[in-house]
DNA sequence: TCTGGGGTCCTAGGACCC
DNA sequence: TCTGGGGTCCTAGGACCC
């Protein structure tokens, strides 16, 4: 039996839990770069604010209904959500955090000494009682029938945000109301064809046969049609695999046109996909870096496009990942264009870096590269200052903006942005 | 003027091997 | 008349998730 716990409107509680003076108020919290809509409060939702819509679209309606306004503040939201997992793991026996604000609880064993519906309130209960943030709770034997119990304990108030939905009938009710798109595992392309299938719900999906699922579409909608019928096929996966990519990517403030501010930003880049790598104590070999041009603008041709480099030796040495990364940027870098966005991606790992010296490699393994990558990161960990390599420059005037951000009211001084 | 960032899994097809 | 069989590895692209 499977629990998935998920915080209302994460981003945005987060933002009011320390601004009580807001609750009631329409909130919204934007993406990186105060770009668009990524998180909206039930006030924001209840005024037709579309997930994904530019900030720059809706001023007007932000000022006519007073819309609280906030940049995206993930400091903020790693530590709440660090609260939420700590209270959840102290409840069952195995948690999968299953992303910033959501987890999937095993409570196979929690029949035997009460309801299940009794140890959702319970979660819901202390939760809301350690962090001040909302959680809506379901229950289910499979994991897609959990989500689904969730998103039914959010749409309909009656069941007071927890659904147990171990139950055969109440499960198949449930389906036959139940848009197939909103289905876990059902996007966007997939539901527009099984609708022209004339399979529009839940209910007519799980009763698909799995063999025309599987020639008509891919294993993944099989398992959850499988699913579906509480057939499980998705297990707890309560320790992480490691990671097989790190991306660190960003828009710019404005756009780029200079070759040295585009070697800044992917220096930046590149030194934070290192510590990244660093942090899940692996090495690399692959360094790949993109770029390109706004895809809105009609009047411009786009340009984008994206060059790998290896190493021969495996390597977490930031020195390494910078220079792999510009030499990669050099053989894309067209002069004349707008740039809006570039990025560096880290692939094929190790979990031992210089395992074998290679006879033909041009570059040696830094000295000492292991004590200097340590204090680095030390230093960049303590909250007592920033350390970083010249390559990214000083000014950064294409570092994101993020005009609308709120205080670290639980995380360290150096969070904070610096203001000049 | 202005549109996010970071991941995963699966499949098909080509290169290459014996 | 008439071109083997079976396998692995890698990459690109498509779909999905939050």
């Amino acid at each position: 039996m499977f629990a998935l716990v998920d915080v209302n409107s994460f981003y945005a509680s987060c933002e009011t839990v320390f601004r009580p003076d807001l609750r009631g108020l329409p909130v919204v919290v934007l993406s990186n770069n105060d770009g668009c809509v990524i998180a909206r409060s039930a006030e924001a939702k209840k005024l037709d604010i579309k997930m994904g819509v530019p900030y720059f679209q809706m001023k007007d309606l932000i000022r006519k209904h007073r819309v609280q306004v906030f940049s995206s503040n993930y400091a903020l939201y790693a530590d709440m959500s660090n609260r939420v997992m700590t209270t959840l793991e102290e409840m069952a026996p195995a948690v999968e955090i299953y992303s910033i604000d959501e987890a999937f609880m095993n409570v196979s064993g929690v029949s035997n000494c009460m309801s299940l519906e009794r140890f959702g309130r319970d979660v819901r209960d202390r939760v809301q009682r350690e962090t001040h943030l909302t959680v809506g709770v379901g229950i289910a034997q499979t994991k897609t029938l959990a989500k689904l119990a969730n998103h039914a304990a959010k749409k309909w108030s009656k069941t007071g945000g927890v659904l147990d939905l171990s139950n055969i009938d109440r499960q198949r009710k449930l389906m036959s109301m139940v848009p197939v798109e909103d289905v876990w595992g059902v996007g966007r392309r997939i539901s527009k064809k099984l609708n022209l299938m004339g399979i529009e719900t839940a209910l007519h999906l799980a009763e698909c046969s799995t063999w025309v699922m599987r020639k008509h579409f891919n294993v993944v909608l099989e398992r959850t049609v499988r699913e579906l019928r509480g057939e499980p096929c998705l297990e707890l996966e309560e320790f992480s695999p490691t990671k097989q990519q790190i991306v660190c990517s960003r828009s710019f403030s404005s756009r780029i046109t200079e070759y040295e501010q585009m070697r800044q930003a992917i220096c930046a880049y590149a030194e934070r996909a290192a510590e990244k790598l660093r942090g899940e104590r692996q090495y690399c070999r692959q360094i790949a870096v993109f770029l390109r041009t706004s895809p809105h603008v009609a009047n411009e041709v786009f340009y984008g496009n994206q060059a790998m480099g290896k190493l021969l030796t495996p390597s977490n040495d930031t020195r390494d990942i910078i220079r792999v990364a510009i030499e990669a940027l050099d053989r894309i870098w067209i002069a004349g264009h707008r740039y809006m966005k570039a990025g560096v991606m880290l692939g094929d790992f190790y979990s031992q870096g210089v395992a074998q010296l290679n006879l033909f490699d041009e570059f040696r393994p830094q000295p000492n590269s292991a004590a200097l990558m340590h204090v680095i990161d030390g230093v960049n960990q303590s909250g007592k200052g920033k350390l970083w390599f010249a390559g990214q420059g000083i000014d950064k005037p294409w570092a994101m903006k993020r005009q609308m951000l709120s205080p670290a009211y639980t995380t360290r001084y150096s969070d904070l942005p610096v203001v000049k």
